[in-house]
DNA sequence: ACTATTTCCTGGATGC
DNA sequence: TGCATCCAGGAAATAG
């Protein structure tokens, strides 16, 4: 389940193999849900553009893209304009993005393929179809709120002023921060010693500082691990991360926790399942 | 203006 | 072994 980290991994990969490539042509499957904006948007806007870069905004991956445009030429001067855009891809839970030679086998699931000018393919990928796959102007993207590594102390304090909801519900909103999801929501909540019931709006200034803190040094350490590979998830190179060897929470119900001995417990907060030490945290 | 709940998806795990 | 059921969860839609 692709979070900040596993995306900011794959966008790395992705940058180095495919900065600098055109795509040529594009072809859509029959599903429809992968596609945020119209099928023919999507082929419009890729079709014979140049990938200028690849990166992340929160757990979107985004391919800034070149094109020329069309110019109407006048008698006198030639425009050659750049018209400038994005391509914006969501992993969702199970997306993928593949870069492969052509004889490649094509998986079941595949919803995208792109070729480009170097002869490989680009491929999206995604079985369960929670991914999406859309197409903006350029800046006219809204990934919503703050990027976690990016937010200054003081406004990240701000976020939870007034906040009836859990802690937990408000680090996964993502018009709040972007890119925190379910795993490191949980991780954070634990090296900060706070519970995901907690609602946000009591948590102390002090508290909220240790948050910050927390939530900046789990998506770094996770990051430097390549993520982490829960289920199947890899990398554009077909990586896994490592950062599940160092959960200290998630996914370890029932496991003594690793500072206290304590049994981790396991709640539903929003439908979201969340990890916490009863002791630890508070 | 919020927050809470439901819905979308498939594959893997579990239960009988 | 086979079949049904449940569960994972990000974000949008819907309800409160």
């Amino acid at each position: 389940m692709p979070e900040l980290p596993e995306v900011e991994t794959i966008a790395r990969g992705l940058a180095k193999r495919v900065t600098g490539d055109v795509i040529e042509t594009v072809w859509l499957g029959e599903k429809s849900e992968p596609l945020k904006s119209p099928a023919t948007e999507i082929v419009a806007t890729l079709q014979g553009a140049l990938i200028g870069a690849v990166r992340r905004m929160g757990k979107h991956i985004v391919f800034d893209l070149q094109r020329n445009e069309k110019s109407h030429r006048t008698k006198k001067l030639k425009t050659n304009n750049v018209q400038l855009s994005q391509w914006i891809v969501h992993l969702g839970m199970t997306g993928r993005l593949q870069v492969c030679e052509p004889e490649a086998e094509v998986l079941k699931h595949t919803h995208a393929i792109a070729k480009l000018a170097s002869g490989r393919e680009l491929r999206f990928v995604d079985p369960r179809r929670f991914g999406r796959l859309s197409v903006a102007s350029a800046g006219n993207f809204d990934a919503g709120g703050f990027e976690p590594l990016e937010v200054e102390l003081g406004k990240f304090t701000t976020l939870f002023r007034g906040r009836k909801g859990p802690i937990k519900s408000a680090l996964l909103n993502q018009k709040l921060l972007r890119g925190v999801g379910n795993i490191y929501a949980d991780e954070s909540l634990f090296r900060a010693g706070i519970r995901p019931r907690r609602r946000a709006g009591t948590i102390s200034r002090e508290q909220l500082r240790r948050l910050f803190l927390s939530v900046r040094e789990v998506l770094t350490e996770a990051i430097a691990l390549g993520g982490s590979s829960i289920s199947d998830y890899v990398d554009a190179e077909g990586e896994e991360g490592f950062f599940q060897l160092k959960h200290r929470v998630y996914g370890r119900e029932g496991e003594p926790c690793l500072v206290c001995k304590t049994p981790i417990k396991r709640i539903v907060i929003g439908g979201r399942s969340s990890h916490y030490c009863p002791k630890c945290q508070k």
